[in-house]
DNA sequence: CCGGGACTCATACTAAAGTACCAAAAGCAT
DNA sequence: ATGCTTTTGGTACTTTAGTATGAGTCCCGG
């Protein structure tokens, strides 16, 4: 909200800035008054598919954004959360020790963990249940 | 490319109208030519804008489109696919058997055929090849 | 009619995945 | 320092997943 009343604010200021250089410019009868409309609805329109870009992408962000919140809810820890990464890549259990520098035993007990925490009885399904929550990039 | 040249024809035809009104009235005095050229930056400020959205619509369809084209030629069928699909609502064979009907036997059968098809060794890889593939809906 | 592909199912096997329980080291906050 | 959680790892076990192979049924095009 704070951004949308700033940018507001610098375009009723470009906008102002642009009139009085266009006066100037007629005034002394160099440029003709076409070129300068020209120059002023090819930045506004470039101006307007900036913003637009801007906060599609934001949209974009917040849609695919992790839900960090609802990771905490569930008391899942930061290494917990590395291991269903890899299971989202679909790794098997020893590729993901090898890539965490970890034993099999240990992906196991994190796996295991995951698994109650996502009330899941397969890693597909906890896979699914995290796309779900949004806690995984799809 | 066909609307891209579309538009920008539309585009300069309405500069140039623009032009002429902006003209006609400034000749007779009654707007200020401030007005005029607001005016101008607001429309082609909110064109810019729509423009850009339409785009990014088009690119999110796009993306997020099932690619009928790979499924054929990767070979996968009717039934494969459907083995696939339940596989990403993280069912077990088990419970994918009783849910298209079907024995435990014959689901391993579509599984292993699937993960020979998408080269993957496990499930999940199958999972994120589909993905990757966009044979899947994310 | 007959070969081929798709679909179905079975058996027997190996390889992963997952459970249960335990335990020790490390990091952290009171 | 002392609990507390996290992280790590192990053993022993059960359950799923996946492979290999064979075989019967159905449908479709030549």
């Amino acid at each position: 909200m704070k951004k949308t009343i700033f940018i507001f604010s610098a375009l009723t200021i470009a906008l102002l800035v642009l009139f009085q250089l266009s006066k100037y410019t007629y005034m002394s009868g160099d440029i003709s008054i076409e070129i300068i409309i020209a120059v002023i609805a090819i930045i506004f329109f470039f101006i307007g598919a900036y913003l637009r870009t801007k906060t599609a992408k934001k949209e974009m962000i917040a849609e695919s954004g992790i839900n960090h919140k609802k990771i905490e809810e569930l008391g899942i820890s930061k290494r917990e959360y590395e291991v269903l990464v890899q299971i989202g890549k679909g790794l098997s259990n020893q590729e993901i020790a090898e890539s965490l520098f970890l034993s099999e035993s240990t992906v196991k007990t994190h796996v295991s963990n995951l698994l109650i925490k996502l009330d899941a009885k397969r890693r597909t399904q906890a896979l699914q249940k995290a796309k779900e929550l949004q806690i995984l990039s799809q």
